[in-house]
DNA sequence: TTGAAAGCGTTACCAT
DNA sequence: ATGGTAACGCTTTCAA
C-alpha cells in the first residue's frame, strides 16, 4: 500500500490539506507555521511519501504533458531524418518548460475518429496530416488545444497550423528543372504519403507551376519501394527526364533504384527531394532538395501550443487560430542537371 | 464543461455504472441488455462523450504509459546515433503493445533523489546510469517496476539491468591496439560521462586488460570539446600512440580535433570509439569502434519491463532481478593502425 | 439485469 | 492558522 497524503497527515497530527499546502504550496490564503511545516516535511520524508500525480492532475486539470501524434511510425534512422528533426524541435520547446513528451501512436488511429482529448494531455501536436472528414471534425471539437503540423491553412477549422509554403517551394522546383531544359517532369508521391494533406497541396502547386511555363506536369503515385521506377523507366524510352518527389527519404529510395536499374542520375534522370537535411549530402549523387525547416517548424508549433495551453489554464478566451507558413528554399546539389539528350522533341 | 459518464447515464436514463460497463466492458459478472447497450452507445456518441483517462487510470492503477529517463538530453543527430538507436528499440517494444512512451527529463533530476514513482507510469526505463547512493536507494524502493540500462549487475539492488559486457569489450580493444604494436594507450572519458556507472566499469576493465599485457594504461578525463587533445597532443612528443574513448560521439569530436591540430589519424594516433553505428562510417577516417547493440538492448529491456508490469498487474510475486550482459564485438575500420614510428622506446 | 454508495488521492472552498 | 467537507470522473463492491 502506498502512503498517501492522509497517512502523512495522520502521522504528523494535522489535516490532509495542511500537508497538501506545505508540500505543494498552491495556497496564498493559507498559512502554515514554520514549525508545523518542518514537522510535516520531515514526516513525509520519513514515510517516503510520493505524491500521486494522477490524482493531482485529475483535480488540477493539468498534466504537464503534451501528446505528439505523428504521421507514420517510422524508425529513427539516417535514411529518414524527418522524424529526428521533428522531435528535436518538440523536445527543445517542451523540456525547457518542464513538460513531458508523450508519443502515442494509439491516438493516431483514425478509427478513433479524432477522439483526441482524454485528459492525459494538456495539448496535442498533430503531425499526422492525413485525415478524413470525420477526424477533422473530431480534431476541431477537441477540448484541449491542438496544433497541426504540415497542414495547409483553413483545412481544419479553428486550429492553428504550421506548414511549408508548398506553392512557392514547388514553383522553385519547377523553375529549376525547366531552367535546366527539362520538359517532361513528374511529381512522384510514395503510397504512404498519398493521403497526406500536403500531397494534394504540392501536386496542385506543381501542376500550376508547370502550366505557368506552358508545360503539362504529371502526378505519379509509386509503391513504397519505388516499383514505379522499374515499370516506367526500364529501357531508354523514359516518360520523364526529371522527377520531383514528395519526400527526401523516398527520393533516396529512388536513387538506389536507379542504381539497380542502370539509370544514370542526373544524366538520364534528374531527381529532386523534399526536406533537405544532411541525408541529402550522403546520397549518391548528392540530392537536390527543397529545404523545409522541420525542426524550426516543430519548435515554433510546440511553443505555440504551450501558449495556447497557458491561455487555457488562465481561462482566457480562445485565441483566433493562426496559420504559419514557412518559406522553403531549394538546395541545389548534384542530382539535377540538364537532360542529356532530347530523345524526342515535344514538337 | 466536458460531458462525463454521468451525463451520458442521465441522458440515457440509466446509472453511471451501466454506462461504464457498456463502454469499457470490464464486467464478466454484469450483463446489460443489448437494447440498452445500443441506446447507451448511441447517447454517448451523440453527446460526444470522451472518457477521462486520468480518472480511469486513477481507479485502475494503470496508465499504459512507460516513462523513459535518459542520461543526457542530447539532440537527435547524425553525430550521436546513440539516442535514436535507443528510442527505436523502446518504441518497437512499447508501441506493439499499445503503450505510450513518455520522455521526462524532469524525472532525471537527481535532486529528486530517485523519487520516481508518482502514478503516471506503469514502469520506468532508466537510461541514466550516473547516480548517487541516494538515488540508488530511491530507485530500488520504487513502487513501480524499474529497469536499468547501461548499469553493471548488482549496482542497484533488486533491479534488473541490461548492460554491455564492458570487460570483454575493453579487452578486445586493448588486444587490438597492443596487437598493432601500441604500448602507450589511454582510455579517454568525456566529462559528461565521467559520473556514468559504466565509466568506472570500462576504466577498470581497460586497466586490467592492459595490465594483463604487462602494460600500464592511463585514464584521462577530457572536456566535452576535447580540449585535452590540445593540451597533451600539440607537438610531437605525444603521451600516447592510441586512445580508446567512452563514446562514439566523443571519438568523432576527437577526430575533428585532430584535423584541427594536424594530428594524423591513424598515422600519429589510433582512435577507438564505443558504440559502432553508421556514424562510424561517416567519420574521417572511418572509426574503429566497439559494437554495442544499443537498439537490441533497449528493445529487450523494454520487453522485460513490460513483463514486470504485467506481473505487477496480475499480483504475482516480484520476480528476482535479472542481469543481461551483451557481448560487444570490435568493428575494425580505418582509425587504427600500427604506430608510425617509435618516438621513444619504453626502455 | 440494474442501481446506490463508497472510494482512488488530491485540492478548493468555507468555516472556525 | 488550521480543519471539515465536497468534488474531480471513474469503477467496484454489494444489494435489490
Amino acid at each position: 500500500m502506498r502512503t498517501t497524503l492522509r497517512d502523512v497527515a495522520a502521522a504528523a497530527g494535522v489535516s490532509a490539506m495542511t500537508v497538501s499546502k506545505v508540500l505543494h504550496g498552491t495556497g496564498t490564503n493559507v498559512r502554515v507555521s514554520q514549525e508545523k511545516a518542518d514537522q510535516i516535511r520531515k514526516t513525509a520524508s520519513e514515510l517516503q511519501y510520493q505524491p500521486n500525480d494522477l490524482a493531482r492532475s485529475l483535480r488540477n486539470k493539468r498534466t504537464m504533458t503534451v501528446g505528439v501524434v505523428f504521421r507514420q511510425l517510422t524508425r529513427l534512422n539516417q535514411q529518414n531524418p524527418y522524424f529526428p528533426q521533428l522531435l528535436n524541435g518538440v523536445m527543445a520547446a517542451l523540456f525547457e518548460q518542464n513538460y513531458t513528451l508523450a508519443l502515442c501512436p494509439k491516438l493516431a488511429d483514425l478509427s478513433n475518429n479524432g477522439a483526441v482529448s482524454d485528459g492525459r494531455f494538456d495539448g496535442i501536436l498533430w503531425c499526422r496530416p492525413d485525415f478524413t472528414d470525420e477526424s477533422i471534425q473530431g480534431l476541431s471539437r477537441s477540448s484541449v488545444p491542438v496544433v497541426m503540423m504540415h497542414t495547409p491553412a483553413d483545412l481544419v477549422p479553428g486550429l492553428s497550423t504550421f506548414c511549408a509554403d508548398n506553392e512557392t517551394a514547388m514553383r522553385r522546383v519547377v523553375q529549376h528543372l525547366v531552367g535546366l531544359g527539362h520538359e517532361r517532369v513528374a511529381f512522384v508521391i510514395d503510397e504512404q504519403n498519398e493521403a497526406a494533406a500536403e500531397a494534394k497541396a504540392r501536386s496542385e502547386a506543381f501542376l500550376a507551376a508547370m502550366s505557368d511555363f506552358g508545360m503539362q506536369g504529371e502526378i505519379c503515385v509509386w509503391n513504397d519501394d519505388a516499383t514505379g521506377c522499374v515499370e516506367a523507366y526500364v529501357g531508354t524510352d523514359r516518360p520523364h527526364t526529371a522527377i520531383a518527389t514528395f519526400s527526401e527519404a523516398f527520393a533516396g529510395i529512388i536513387l538506389r533504384r536507379c542504381v539497380d536499374l542502370g539509370i544514370q542520375v542526373p544524366a538520364d534522370l534528374s531527381v529532386v527531394g523534399f526536406d533537405s537535411s544532411t541525408f541529402c549530402e550522403t546520397t549518391q549523387p548528392r540530392l537536390t532538395a527543397v529545404n523545409q525547416p522541420v525542426e524550426k517548424m516543430a519548435y515554433e508549433a510546440t511553443l505555440h501550443l504551450l501558449n495556447l495551453i497557458q491561455a487555457n489554464v488562465e481561462g482566457l478566451p480562445k485565441a483566433l487560430p493562426s496559420s504559419s507558413i514557412y518559406d522553403c528554399g531549394l538546395d541545389i546539389r548534384s542530382s539535377t542537371a540538364p537532360p542529356a539528350l532530347i530523345v524526342e522533341s515535344v514538337s
